[in-house]
DNA sequence: TTGTGAAACACTAACGGTTAGGGTTATCTT
DNA sequence: AAGATAACCCTAACCGTTAGTGTTTCACAA
């Protein structure tokens, strides 16, 4: 019940973010498979558990930055305003948070985790939860009057074209084209 | 050069079928999280070294029979008739596959699966290669002539039915109301 | 101020998947 | 029959991860 009372709170994140940034540096300097855990712990100065107590696993220290996606894509629903027609609301959110993650500066993180297997896998499986989490949504939603597969399939599509996006050569174009897509299966499903 | 030259094809074959049956025995009876490989290689009566010379990693040894799904769904594409169209023949082999891992005898193995986060992801991660290597089928048919944009969309949507399907209550329902939406949007591609 | 409970962290040791290194046997080829 | 090689074995280790067990540091109230 207690919100910002003090240096405990201040002293844990900041132990978190000195784990973060050790290893996310220590990856894109020697790369995710040559640095160990121990490594990582070591050059934080911290013990190896510190690590596990605020990270779930390895790969969970390269994707600490994309905590709220899930938050963003659902809120593209559940905030919009009333009326406001569902694909081009998730259209608007997709593009934005593809721009975000094709921007300069994620460049040599995406290169690190395209070389990793163990990284692209966990990618995929934080994506599958999003997307349950979106179809959860838009299942909720009074407005859509969807069928519960309907809504599955659109949430799915939906984190599909965020990851083809985000491998393409143009993203922006990429997130439209699939969209038109998207849009055209939302309406073959109109009650 | 040699193809059929006998003993030890057979041999190694029949190494490999022992420690399929094996783990998949020991798995369902006791479950995937208690029981380890050096279970699996003691009771197989190998070693350990031999069940990783068969196959890749621990959750291979459940999703030892699905070797062929990659193929069928690419020869649904490639093997189809000339024009006949693209979405009805997917749609149909799709439906084939549903049924087949919905059958009777798979259910023991689905719920293995289901139980286990490490193979719920690295199923996901099969579906992820099956999904590449359709769009590359897709983009390789002389016929269709499809950005390859929509080639990848179209192979990620069709991975999705499959899975929707393999887990909904209605397995056959759920892939023709998914085909519905995937029919539309690729007809919304149409140059 | 000080005592108290809890949170954050450390250390050690282990478990389980996976691999490297190096040797043995069975099969294939010539 | 004599190499060549594939399949296999054994040992020992690496690495991610966790359990068990303290120890320090802070928050809070008496």
């Amino acid at each position: 019940m207690t919100e910002p009372s003090g240096r405990r709170e201040r002293k844990k994140a900041a132990t978190r973010q000195k784990i973060a940034d050790t290893a996310l540096h220590l990856f894109l300097e020697r790369g995710y498979d040559t640095v160990g855990i121990r490594d990582v712990a070591a050059e934080a100065d911290v013990a190896v558990t510190t690590v596990f107590a605020h990270f779930a696993s390895k790969e969970a220290l390269v994707f600490e930055r994309d905590q709220d996606f899930e938050q963003r894509l659902t809120r593209a629903v559940t905030d919009r305003p009333p009326r406001e027609p569902l694909i081009p609301a998730l259209h608007r959110e997709v593009q934005a948070l593809v721009q975000h993650c094709t921007a300069e500066g994620s460049a040599p993180v995406r290169r690190l985790i395209e070389g990793s297997p163990a990284l692209q896998e966990y990618e995929e499986s934080m994506s599958l939860r999003h997307a349950q989490a979106l179809a959860t949504a838009l299942a909720a939603d009074p407005h859509l009057s969807r069928s519960a597969t309907a809504c599955q399939a659109t949430a799915r599509f939906t984190i599909d074209a965020y990851a083809l996006a985000c491998r393409a050569d143009d993203p922006g174009a990429t997130v439209d084209e699939v969209f038109r897509m998207i849009e055209a299966a939302w309406e073959a499903t109109a009650p």
